[in-house]
DNA sequence: CGAAACTTTGAGTCGGATCAAAGTCTGTGG
DNA sequence: CCACAGACTTTGATCCGACTCAAAGTTTCG
């Protein structure tokens, strides 16, 4: 999907662990992005890893003719920019949907910790491979389901991880894309999927007023999104 | 795209660097596996990095009603299961598409190696980035793309990996994937994947016979493919 | 030689894209 | 506080790319 449930690198301020001290003493500044702005460029050199603090972007890769594919949405909790860790420039670009916020890790001090702390490594690779998995969530999404199946992912995945970090509840949220964001990141057409939007308010799965959204058969769009095959258990097969 | 450039974690026998030999002494064990059999399977537990020598596999998600998304395919060199170093079970599933063999590492041993040496872990994170990355060109292809700039992609990129690591020349190469398969990597259907290599065929683009695939015109193929959006130099902007 | 798997072709349908235009909201400046 | 412009959403009408169903070829392999 686009959007991956991120380990939050950055703690509040409740239950600080020593970990969580030395992620926090790595951040260097704290800087504000208008919305709809670059808030880190494909190519761009040097270790960049930052945490969104308040506001929403997203990973998106655009092509020369200026169709455009949102990778993965960020929240606030979600860090970015963890693959310029490894000498590569960014491979995609970030992009803020609202206002925002986001925390700046000092390069060498990271750099520094990724080196002497096992701890820190595991969770940035873990971050790195959550991301991975969250992408291919998408994938098996944008290749064999349609859209209305997609549609009803996105609001649900979207619900879930705002619920899961505090910022919304009773299933009813804020959805800060417009449409053509949120078309870009389903890959269909706008006035497709705003008849597919259509179609869900009038069959009362969701309610929208605005950027409003109202998941009201939480039973019924589960059932429209197909689920992933169970593994077999390990244990049952040689 | 189905199929990301690993650098591959296994020498030849040429060129052997301290490092490429501390990473041979990893190697425990060789295996085979017939075609279409599951050589990793998704929610496997352990540590199960593996390399493949020979023959080719792929990468692939199952819904619950039998459809089916291949992610990459694994071509002789690349590196598979990198994810399950991190504790997280296996999120997909590794298939194999022809008779394979594959090595596999010790996984104390590399769990050793990765905590002591900072160039095999970058060697390590470096490949999962480009595993990322990888899986990236691919979703703004399924996105936004159409089934021929897809498939011309798909022929490409499969011809330039193998290129790479001199298993096919002259434009020529064994494509060793039923048209199943290939649909499934491009989220098309099998009939409609048919008609447009055919249309490719009679526009003479590529020629195929069996498994072989001739790329007849690259430029002509390479003007379907639609180039990512050149990234703004860095220098030039803020 | 026969069965199973895979490829190819035909005909028809449908989901989603496209084109066009009317509404609605938002923010900005007067 | 209002007016206006630009961005965004909604609806209608039409078209086409891709899916579906069906069946005939072809290859592969036991």
């Amino acid at each position: 999907m686009p959007g991956s449930a991120l380990p939050s690198l950055l703690p509040g301020h409740a239950n600080m662990t020593p970990e969580l001290t030395a992620i926090h003493a790595l951040r260097t500044g704290l800087r504000r992005a208008p919305r709809n702005t670059a808030v880190l460029r494909a190519g761009d050199g040097g270790v960049r890893l930052r945490t969104i603090l308040e506001g929403w972007a997203f990973r998106c890769r655009i092509l020369d003719d200026g169709r455009r594919q949102i990778l993965g949405i960020l929240l606030p909790g979600d860090t970015f920019g963890i693959e310029t860790l490894f000498g590569g420039a960014a491979d995609h670009m970030v992009w803020s949907a609202t206002a925002v916020q986001y925390a700046t890790f000092d390069p060498d001090a990271t750099e520094r910790l990724f080196d002497d702390a096992p701890w820190f490594r595991r969770r940035l690779m873990r971050a790195m491979a959550d991301t991975s998995s969250a992408m291919q969530d998408w994938m098996i999404q944008l290749g064999q389901c349609n859209a209305e199946e997609r549609t009803a992912a996105l609001l649900m995945l979207l619900y879930e991880r705002l619920e899961a970090r505090g910022l919304a509840r009773g299933h009813r949220f804020r959805l800060e894309l417009t449409q053509v964001e949120q078309a870009d990141a389903l890959g269909l057409h706008i006035v497709h999927l705003n008849r597919i939007l259509s179609r869900l308010r009038a069959r009362r799965l969701i309610g929208m007023r605005g950027p409003d959204v109202d998941l009201l058969d939480i039973d019924a769009l589960s059932a429209l999104i197909p689920a992933p095959r169970q593994p077999l258990r390990p244990d049952l097969v040689s």
